[in-house]
DNA sequence: CTTTAGCACTCTTTTTGCTTAACTGCTATA
DNA sequence: TATAGCAGTTAAGCAAAAAGAGTGCTAAAG
């Protein structure tokens, strides 16, 4: 069990910590503790004991461990509310509501990236349930068409198609009108089954050119299915933090923001704010990853902050909460 | 004047060190030379009195200047053919035309940072003979429609419009025959203007809500204008090169990666392949730069690889204009 | 006139020992 | 239970020493 005075301790060492980056010593916590160091120290050596603390060597103050973070993120914290400037700043962006909602997010995450000096994440992708609503095509010239997909919940893809030569403009229209009709109402991921099952064997019947014309469309449609965007920034603002001064540790960890894949895979599923801790992320020991999933409108997705494990957690917490919640409207 | 010798020397020595990172020894030429290292020492003179070649101090191997690579660059280096295997990576996006092209541009430039270890960074914008061909509105609830604005290159862009409250559907439908009546011909970058001065004229007359459903289209709207997106790939490959092993340099250098604004600037103009060598460009002096402006229907923009002054500019030179010709195809 | 051998000199890099300063843990005492 | 005091540990900074890699210069040889 934690006494009263070592809860309070504890989140003297993290805030202390987390605000200049050394070790605490006993002493420097006397005056507010109002007792000696010799006191502090006592109470230091039990939280080691329980592995809420650490020494970076024998005779060095105090940093907080993985578990002391832990609990004081789970059990000491306590929600922050956002400064004046923190939501002016953003407050611009979501005010703006012709933006897109991909582009507001980008551009909120952008600048809490650069008010908290951490390294900003979006990973979106078109949910399951948009539906083709609408399909155009435009002619460019004689051998190249754009192709529009709008979604019943105004997600937007288009694509360049290209016509094969020796093709009557009659065979083309044609095409266009029998996939427009079999393909409103398919859901984006199924449409290059849709396109091959039940599009094909009309047009094989209808269209005399109709391997050519089929090819050129199946190219352009047949990979609606779920792409991830990825988008990193401001992974030099991380790196201004003292934690990050050893060459090899800046190389491997700008090695993981540089590999998309790598970068997929911290997606989180959970609607909840959630917070990994060192070795609780896969990026680095040194690092924290505080990350939200979020969807609205067929978008779906997970914004996140990756900071030095001594972040700022409740800022950075209610940062992702202003943007979360923006989002939902 | 320089001589034959000297110039085989300066080829030698560069090469040498863009291989190794390592100051090249007048021994260690000695062989390939037939001759002592005593000749090749006042060889080294001669061209380090021309400012070809520099030592990194007073008993060290010698370094080719900004000067000698730019010797090297303009006078030595012979065009280089592509290997088979950079060709078979890269011609695979180049086969696949139903990809946008602003996408091929990017998908081949990361594989050519991934085959250098370079970072490459696209410029894109619509080019200013970008006119409207076609404007398509999907509503999409009572309150929301995507405008989707089709240009005669085959540019396609969308916007949310967001329609307030109490509006008829009748009015909204009037407004959009008129925008999209005036509209049609109209560059990207005159959008703005035209709605101001023709077409709110025109709504102002002929609708009743003028004032707020001309409010809605022209916030979707007055945004066409040349923004320029940017792309930075393979930042962390750059840094595996060994005259990065110094914390403040990567930052710095980091630092202009992150600024969008500052990358902004790199753009080139010139239709031909460039080398911004050492303190030539505004990254870095241990740093070169080669781009090159692209245009294709309606796109423009810049494509460059950042490398370390030791760069291979033969290779360098063959991946960008490769891509180049691709895009013009 | 060009090339070469030889040698003194310079500068970097690595290792080592030393000193100082910042802490802690422990023990004895209030 | 809290404190004072002291011995012990470690990092960090600094200077000196030793080793290694190359150069420039001079004088002699081709």
């Amino acid at each position: 069990m934690i006494t009263d005075r070592q809860k309070k301790l504890l989140k003297t060492i993290v805030e202390n910590y987390i605000k200049t980056a050394r070790p605490v010593s006993s002493k420097a916590l006397c005056k507010r503790f109002k007792c000696s160091s010799a006191t502090i120290r006592n109470e230091m050596a039990s939280l080691e004991g329980l592995g809420l603390l650490q020494k970076t060597h024998t005779s060095s103050g105090r940093v907080p461990s993985d578990k002391g973070y832990r609990y004081y993120v789970d059990n000491i914290m306590k929600p922050e509310e956002l400064s004046d400037e923190d939501v002016m700043r953003l407050g611009q962006i979501f005010s703006n509501n012709s933006l897109v909602l991909s582009d507001a997010i980008s551009k909120s995450m952008e600048i809490v990236s650069e008010l908290t000096n951490y390294t900003a994440i979006v990973l979106g992708r078109s949910s399951d349930d948009n539906r083709i609503a609408k399909v155009e095509v435009v002619p460019i010239d004689n051998n190249k068409m754009i192709a529009i997909v709008i979604t019943d919940k105004g997600h937007v893809e288009n694509r360049n198609v290209t016509i094969p030569d020796n093709i009557s403009k009659d065979e083309v229209k044609r095409v266009i009108e029998i996939i427009d009709k079999l393909i409103i109402g398919v859901s984006l991921s199924d449409v290059a089954k849709v396109l091959e099952f039940e599009v094909k064997p009309v047009i094989d019947k209808a269209v005399k050119q109709h391997e050519a014309l089929y090819n050129a469309f199946y190219n352009a449609f047949s990979d609606f299915g779920p792409k991830q965007s990825v988008m990193v920034r401001g992974t030099s603002n991380l790196l201004k933090e003292p934690e990050f001064d050893d060459v090899d540790k800046i190389r491997s960890i700008l090695n993981k923001f540089d590999d998309h894949d790598f970068i997929r895979n911290i997606k989180e599923d959970d609607d909840g704010i959630k917070v990994y801790i060192g070795s609780e992320n896969q990026i680095d020991d040194d690092i924290s990853v505080i990350k939200t999933y979020f969807y609205k409108d067929g978008e779906e997705g997970t914004i996140a902050l990756v900071g030095p494990k001594r972040m700022e957690y409740g800022r950075a917490e209610a940062l992702l909460n202003y943007i979360k919640e923006n989002i939902g409207r």
